[in-house]
DNA sequence: TCATAAATAATCGTGCACGATTGAATGGAG
DNA sequence: CTCCATTCAATCGTGCACGATTATTTATGA
């Protein structure tokens, strides 16, 4: 017999996993109009924090790398949201920015996701302590796969 | 400006995100020695608590369509953890069962990882914790994409 | 200067996830 | 018995993730 703690239904990464996947369902969902996947609105999220930077430093900040972030940046120029740039200064870097779309469509895309939130959401108390915790849970993955 | 709450640092689906490719990378780390992928090793899993399931079972627990699972299974099966039948009641299932090396491994499997989980943990109450308010997230996530 | 190391994006290969479709097998109504 | 709807697994196509490698460019040290 399996442990109990082995269980799936015990299991934090199942957990985890799931709500990942539902999260991600969801996001596809409200961002549908748009013809973004749920990665490429992560990306244009962090430009928006702050446009004009290079490959590197955007997935330093998604823990993305080349790999990742080459294809899914192509995808996004050729849709128009932005622009890579070879800097003259480096010509080993890649520079994105938004282009006046992808700097335009923020306010939409904000609009359009609040809009698919429903009534029977987490209350704001529950959110930020399913963030905290969850910020918690990273850290110390972080620790383990170092 | 982006609003507060827009920022990836407060997105919740960003916290999700990270913990659950951290998890991965985590198992993934410590079933190399097996040569199984994070979601091979949540198939056996699911196994282990009980054997001799049609795929459709198996999917509905794991929220798995046939285009997931049956490539996958045809890697386990080829890897020899499990077979995969044709019931002659009814020819368009497919019931998959543990060879013997699949039942065998569970108990070096469970020990693997446990030898892989470092002394700065969650605790045990903060991994309840966890779970229980992720399982929340998924309540409320499943009526919102339903 | 010049050789070598370091940094960097790109490429390659594999395995998910999942929307959509297909085709085979079964069950049920008439 | 015979259609016809239903139930299945399988297939197809796309886009991640990510380990590993490659090729180019820049920095550095003798």
């Amino acid at each position: 017999m399996i442990p109990e703690e082995m269980k799936l239904a015990n299991q934090l990464c199942f957990s985890v996993y799931n709500a990942n996947r539902l999260f991600i369902q969801f996001y596809q969902k409200a961002l549908k109009p748009f013809d973004l996947t749920y990665t490429q609105y992560i990306v244009l999220l962090a430009l928006w924090e702050q446009d004009h930077q290079n490959l590197h430093d955007l997935g330093a900040k998604l823990d993305f790398g080349s790999n990742t972030l080459t294809p899914l940046l192509r995808r996004l120029e050729t849709a128009g949201w932005l622009v890579r740039l070879q800097p003259a200064a480096d010509r080993r870097q890649l520079v994105v920015e938004l282009t006046d779309k992808g700097k335009a469509s923020q306010g939409p895309i904000f609009e359009a996701i609040k809009a698919c939130v429903g009534q029977d959401q987490l209350d704001v108390s529950q959110y930020k302590e399913a963030l905290k915790i969850n910020d918690a849970l990273i850290a110390d993955l972080k620790t383990a796969v170092g």
